[in-house]
DNA sequence: TCTGGGGTCCTCGTGCCT
DNA sequence: TCTGAGGCACGAGGACCC
């Protein structure tokens, strides 16, 4: 089987190797050769962002608990996450993708697709790996194939530091082997379903009827059942509509106070707001959600007949659902979310309202002072000592 | 010492309208 | 006027991904 095939569509997938702890390693060479574990203090609650492969070897791993990572690697070196220098790489490295192709895809903070159609797709995938390692000193993982996932599983199969091709006719017998969670969509749930059924492999779930999938897959039967088979059509699609924007914060203790809680929604709300404007949007709907100490989770929303992105506005729906949801329990998480997402200037004509809208004003005012001094020089009165950054100090 | 944060998508129940 | 069906929007929650 040729390396290029004319003609034939062809997808790169390059996926950083342990993104956050290389750049650290990067930037401080001390860490380098070293177990370095992103995320917070292990005394206080939180989980591993990623983890350099020195410290996967002691068994730690991504989304595990601290003080689990801690037990597991005491010697690791705990490091804050630093989003702010992460963005600054990535912006670096998907600028040297852009070199290659203009279709790119971004999944994330740290990997993409990039459409490679009519071109030699591992030549290109080696040529981005080289670049990347000369020019921001990190290592990517690339795999090449005729459509996305299979792309993606590729470069997930050689990690770190590797390049795989999968081609048409290798699809079926790479595929057959992997265990039914290696798809993308099959989760913990789903993967435990599955193997209560005796399905632990792709192969074994390719032989399932059609009538099966619709059973137990419903409206994404087709979608599964196409991935065993090794079929994905969807393109690479170089720009998505963002559909919400939220935050939310996990307090180091949990908060049974409502005065409390009410200051640390209307931070809340006030970020919202402040990102919602940024990007020169609007919501229609606004969200609240709530962790109880027990981990139990409700959600609230509430639509408006007109969208809305000023901090009172916002923090005034999220309050009505905040008291409405009358939280018995203490609060261990608390968020908030904006949906309904539409451009700024959207806003159906009123024939009882006068067409200067004061809000606007005030927040233009506000983000204002806000960029020239940091977010917390102007903010909602309700959010008093809650400015800290949304944990309980 | 349990279990982050920011997203997307799907399902299901409910209420409203025709 | 009442009733049921169907479509639709909304709200809540779950699963999943990075």
């Amino acid at each position: 089987m040729p390396a290029f095939e004319p003609g034939n569509r062809c997808v790169v997938h390059i996926d950083a190797d342990a993104f956050f702890a290389s750049v650290e390693q990067r930037d401080n060479p001390e860490l380098k050769g070293k177990p370095v574990i992103i995320g917070h203090d292990p005394q206080s609650r939180g989980v591993v962002s990623t983890c350099s492969y020195e410290a996967r070897a002691y068994g730690v791993r991504s989304a595990m608990p601290v003080f689990q990572a801690y037990r597991l690697c005491p010697n690791g070196i705990f490091v804050k996450p630093r989003m702010k220098r992460y963005q600054e790489v990535s912006g670096a490295m998907f600028d040297i993708f852009e070199k290659y192709s203009p279709v790119i895809e971004k999944l994330s903070i740290d990997e993409a697709f990039i459409d490679s159609t009519g071109e030699n797709g591992v030549a290109m995938a080696s040529s981005i790996r080289r670049h990347v390692k000369q020019e921001l000193g990190i290592t990517v993982s690339a795999g090449v194939s005729y459509c996305k996932y299979l792309a993606k599983l590729a470069s997930d199969s050689c990690k770190p530091d590797g390049l795989k091709r999968i081609a048409k006719g290798e699809a079926q017998g790479f595929l057959d082997r992997l265990p039914v969670s290696c798809l993308p969509g099959i989760g913990p749930k789903t993967q435990s379903r599955l193997d209560s059924l005796g399905i632990s492999t792709v192969g074994a779930l390719r032989q399932m009827p059609e009538n099966w999938f619709a059973r137990v897959f419903g409206k994404t039967a087709r979608r599964f059942q196409n991935m065993c088979n090794g079929i994905d059509n969807d393109p690479v699609i170089p720009w998505r509509e963002v559909k919400s924007i939220s935050e939310e914060t996990t307090f180091d203790k949990d908060i049974a106070d409502t005065d409390s809680l009410r200051g640390h929604l209307a931070a809340l709300a006030q970020n919202v707001a402040f990102r919602l404007r940024k990007a020169q949007l609007k919501c229609r709907t606004v969200g609240v959600k709530i962790r109880f100490s027990d981990f139990s989770t409700i959600t609230r929303e509430h639509t408006m007949p007109e969208p809305v992105s000023s901090d009172a506005e916002i923090f005034s729906q999220a309050k009505t659902l905040l008291e409405a949801a009358v939280p018995e329990k203490p609060v261990r998480l608390l968020g908030v979310i904006a949906k309904g997402l539409v451009p700024k200037n959207t806003r159906q004509a009123s024939l009882f309202e006068p067409p200067d809208v004061p809000w606007d004003n005030i927040s233009q005012s506000m983000d204002l002072l806000r960029s020239k001094y940091g977010r917390p020089v102007v903010f909602l009165g309700a959010s008093l000592g809650s400015q800290a950054g949304g944990k309980t100090e």
